[in-house]
DNA sequence: CTGTGTGCAAACTCTTTGCATAAGT
DNA sequence: ACTTATGCAAAGAGTTTGCACACAG
């Protein structure tokens, strides 16, 4: 509680410059959790990790702060399930494996997917993104009854 | 208490009781606004189209009605924006173009997107569907500024 | 009749917003 | 100092649920 010293990572402050934010201690915190590698997180998971390890900052920051990065080209966003918007901070592109039991997303690893035989964009449109996700069941046990 | 003859079309009538669901003035109707052609809706879109095709339906009902119907197979359920879920009346494997300024869904036709190099799915799941989604975005003008 | 479906309104989840306060440059 | 971000709580969208009444078998 005493926090004497803020502790803001320079790198991380120099990334957020760059990127155009302005460097503040809950933009460091998250962009510190969020940049260490390529994660999959929802505005809420994120708030409470950032709570359990002791930063305070509110949900409602967690989500201008994901809404910031979205816009600054840092993270995207992933449309996967219902209700819940998932934010990826691998913003290259590659592909997904949805878990449907544990609600959980996880890049496919290097395996690069390829796409043939794709359609044109319509008429007055070009091609933003293509997302693939491989939705993921538990395997059914041989020894199903019914 | 009017209301002399029912006038459930008996197509949809059988085409229920077949899905193992009981064949209901209301589900009749949603039955027919749907399985006429391919679709995607939401459960808001088919409440405003059935209010204004006359049908009283409450909102609560459709939702319902849609996984009801979802449960049976006859219709597949999409995640393809943050808040809105869309419901597929082509429940086989197809893609789809999403056309980002019109939040709209549509089938892409005919072809058949090819996938190669598929990754194994994990240990102990199987893939249940493999989803691919087209954003689009309107063209940029080549006269654009900034 | 019996049981399932429907309608309504209230509850719920996830997300956004308005405004006073705090922090960054 | 000046500007922008933050926190809170309240509002908002989309969806679900509980319960009384209505309808199908």
């Amino acid at each position: 509680m005493t926090n004497p010293a803020p502790r803001l990572r320079p790198d991380f402050r120099r990334f957020l410059v760059r990127a155009g934010l302005r460097p503040t201690r809950q933009r460091a915190a998250l962009a510190e959790m969020l940049f260490k590698g390529d994660r999959h997180v929802t505005a809420e998971e994120l708030h409470m990790e950032a709570t359990a390890s002791g930063s305070r900052i509110s949900l409602a920051t967690v989500y201008n702060t994901l809404h910031h990065f979205r816009q600054a080209g840092l993270v995207r966003e992933l449309a996967i399930e219902g209700q819940r918007t998932y934010f990826d901070t691998n913003t290259s592109n590659h592909n997904h494996f949805y878990f449907e039991d544990r609600h959980d997303v996880v890049d496919i690893p290097d395996n690069e997917i390829g796409l043939s035989n794709l359609p044109r964009a319509p008429e007055g449109y070009e091609i933003a993104h293509i997302d693939v996700v491989i939705r993921l069941v538990p395997k059914r046990q041989t020894t199903t009854k019914i």
